[in-house]
DNA sequence: CGCGACGTTGATTTGCCTCAACGATTGTGG
DNA sequence: CCACAATCGTTGAGGCAAATCAACGTCGCG
């Protein structure tokens, strides 16, 4: 719960009462590798603040192939909005990929802190424009680069997961296979 | 400009003093098909919002193609996040594909907005969130879906685009080629 | 140990791209 | 008012990057 409160303190003040109201409608919850936190066909709408360990969002497709929308890891947000804002009944699942602990907070109770305490709110529209800048990052890199071109900028942009993430996972968030990704890194490990 | 004020108070009340700050930091310009609004490698950091018409956003590859990354019509926002949020010069370019009119709005002066209208800001929270959510939808479509099931999405999702925007850069949107679209176009008009 | 999860490697297939040529349409200047 | 060039869509032939399918090695763990 302080890491939340540390990692919004770092960008604003904040009051008392304020860190009152965020630590009665967050839950705190540790989590096994492996587990779903959030499933698919789930209806509820939660926000997930992650403290320590490694998470992952995913989307599983008919043909049962599961497609990899975020990572994330300490201080990072990670919630299925497309359930949050345009779909009733979730389409994404939330999962662990390592001992974690997290903060759970719903929806609702999170609405509520962004109408009382306008600095807060202030954060997130900022936090949530640098999100819109990563996600149109990530559309480009998807219509332009050849499969190689993709992992080479995801080991770039992002060396930690290079080294906690199984290699299909990576696959999946990159949109190759498994095969494909392991002729490339054989490939950039001979030159 | 009337427009804008429009949009906004259909979802929030504003004051009066605010319809004069937005007034005053607002510049309405016409432009004609072709015309390029905003350019690749330009210092600029601003906000287009469209009254009437209709216009595009896009990357230019090194190999001179360019990738489409969001088109916009009537009381749409189209800006460059990666510039505004994280690049110092552009990477991107916005185009009118029509005559077409619209509000640009300095980054600058918008976030002064921000500053003294809370109301605005908590507006455009939430006008984030689902913006955020088209991004992440968009990512899933393009990390799931074939050439052809990619269009008939499109067609699905954004039927007024379907009609006015030319083939090839319905094309350079989804990520497949002009050929490629004309092929499963005809293969959907004999079914 | 033995099983399951993960990564690797090879052979083959395929969806889509590339390249090229050709209509249709629109705009333009003589 | 008509050649013309430019732009866009279409169609065909061929090629290639990555997927698929299949088999096997390895590691960690109950």
């Amino acid at each position: 719960m302080n890491d939340l409160l540390d990692y919004i303190k770092n960008s604003i003040s904040i009051s008392d009462e304020f860190q009152d109201m965020l630590r009665a409608i967050t839950v705190e919850k540790n989590v096994v590798k492996g587990e779903i936190i959030l499933s698919e066909d789930s209806t509820k709408k939660e926000h997930v603040f992650v403290i320590s360990g490694c998470l992952r969002s995913f989307y599983k497709a008919d043909n049962g192939k599961e497609h990899t929308l975020q990572f994330a890891i300490k201080n990072w947000w990670i919630s299925d909005y497309i359930t949050l804002y345009t779909a009733d009944r979730s389409v994404m699942s939330i999962e662990s990929l390592s001992h974690s602990k997290i903060l759970v907070i719903g929806k609702d109770n999170l609405d509520k802190i962004y109408k009382e305490y306008p600095q807060f709110e202030a954060f997130q529209r900022k936090n949530f424009e640098r999100r819109i800048s990563t996600l149109q990052k990530r559309i480009l890199s998807l219509l332009t680069l050849t499969a190689a071109e993709k992992y080479d900028r995801f080991v770039n942009d992002y060396p930690v997961f290079e080294k906690v993430i199984p290699n299909y996972q990576i696959a999946s968030y990159l949109g190759i296979t498994p095969e494909s990704l392991s002729r490339i890194r054989k490939e950039r490990a001979t030159s």
